[in-house]
DNA sequence: AATGAATGAGCCTTCATTCAT
DNA sequence: GATGAATGAAGGCTCATTCAT
């Protein structure tokens, strides 16, 4: 899936890397959809795990920062899962695989809370709620894409700086 | 492309919908991937006309603002565009398709340039650079999808507050 | 037809060779297949010229010379015409444009006469009638085709000598 | 490829002929080329085993004869896999199947070699030594053709006279 | 008479899926 | 359960031929 996108992935190959005959990927799942749909999920699980281990019962703002943490740690060592995760979201396959769409996002689910909360309690910014999410997720994905391309240093421009400009943008 | 994503896009789709024959799409075009290529630099190409258009000679704040603007009231006639632009960018097709990376993100250098100039003026937080990008143009993106999907009401929460969210991350 | 083949023939490129549009090739020929045969009959009626050009009537074996001598001149000058000539008649092209074997070997018609007249007056091998040619006509061939591979020196074996050989295979 | 030429064959007669789907054919064939090129290759094979199964050490002359003879008896089983080696030699198709000059005539070998040692202990015609070759080979051919187009009988003019005929030519 | 865009049959090839072993 | 040969629909592409201009 990486390296040359979804689109190119094979059942042969699947099978291959798996190192098991084709016919025996049937045994296991009932079409090629179900394969990208479980492969799909079970990111998308792993991602929504780490993100709801956070505690974001305290102060909305320090809990967004933790929640970003997490997110970030996550991200350095599960680069290849996220973006294939963004793929898949933005791509009409989810469509094609019958996930609804509020499945697809169900990993922010904590992070829509704690949005909520922040709003409700003032401490956030109201108003564009369903916005608010491209402020806090997508620069942190950019941040780790430009450092693995090496277009950013991280020594220059620690992770820290990500969080400050999130934290203004969302915070009132 | 919109309906069933770009790699659902078949030749004999295509020469239908062109109400022409599968041949005839060869007259114009010497390959799939050639097709596939001018949709997306012609697309892009549009995009980057609209965007270029505006004058950012001016205060960087400001500037900034009349090109969210910009790319905003462009969105709203062509999200499509820009959706299939996004799809393009994140799949594995660029380099399937001979298209370097630098000319993929040109639509976007003259933001580039302005945030270039914002940093050095002192306007724009320095640093994250590279990351900038995501807090001007990925909110607006969703924002727009938000409203088509009715799930955020555009009368409640007009295209300002994002603007607003945008410029207050971005300036000192 | 000379470096990819007779197969590799396309009408579009004729007409491209011609400086002539597609369209204007029918105006001309009812068929790719017509052009074909016209270019092999075409051909052929060359070779046949040059071969019938020549006075066979008097001494036999003198005679039989004197036709080597001409087909080599003919071949040093359109060596690919013979060898395409050669390529239709053993391809199954011939059936496919509808041209009598009889009417394929038909520029042989003298070496036929000749060699029959040989064979009469007591001068030349009886027997394997069908079969001569294939010692007076082949080995020119081969001598031109190894000449311009560059695998024989005609300087050190000039055409004298397969005429010499030829010559012995057929005289009594 | 006896029948219509090796122009006119496709994957899909193959298939057919095969009583087999089209895929099946790419389970033990990596192309069309492939296919080609294996069916080449095993019919030069077998020519070449027959006649290098002879022990031609001796005499030359006599082993000339030999040769001729098991050259002979091969073709009137094998004659269409004479024919398409033929037709493949003197088409465009080895070129374009990888295939180089030097293997394509690899079956000829050992009457290259006899030549060379007929001409070494001069018993045969020095000189001309490519063009032997035709002298040899390409009579037996035109000759198992002649009696098989009914031009040529066979009880009238034995093989033996043929070979009369190459060895005079060939012989000092 | 010339043009060349348009046509569509037919080619080679891939790949998800099945099923006898 | 596992295997992998077999299947055949479907895709991209070529090219001889037609026909409005």
């Amino acid at each position: 899936m990486m390296e040359q996108g979804i689109a190119a992935v094979t059942l042969s190959k699947i099978a291959k890397s798996a190192d098991v005959s084709s016919g025996t990927v049937y045994t296991y799942f009932s079409d090629k959809d179900d394969i990208l749909r479980e492969a799909y999920l079970d990111r998308k699980a792993k991602l929504a795990e780490a993100i709801n281990a956070v505690d974001l019962s305290g102060n909305p703002k320090l809990a967004l920062e933790i929640l970003m943490d997490a997110i970030y740690h996550y991200g350095k060592n599960h680069l290849d899962d996220m973006l294939i995760i963004r793929e898949f979201n933005q791509s009409a396959l989810l469509k094609q695989l019958n996930i609804s769409l509020d499945e697809s996002y169900s990993e922010f689910e904590s992070l829509n809370q704690l949005t909520n909360r922040g709003i409700e309690e003032g401490v956030f910014v109201a108003g564009a709620y369903p916005v608010i999410m491209s402020y806090a997720y997508t620069p942190i994905l950019e941040y780790l894409i430009a450092v693995r391309n090496n277009v950013l240093d991280p020594k220059k421009v620690p992770f820290d700086k990500v969080k400050e400009i999130s934290l203004r943008a969302i915070t009132k």
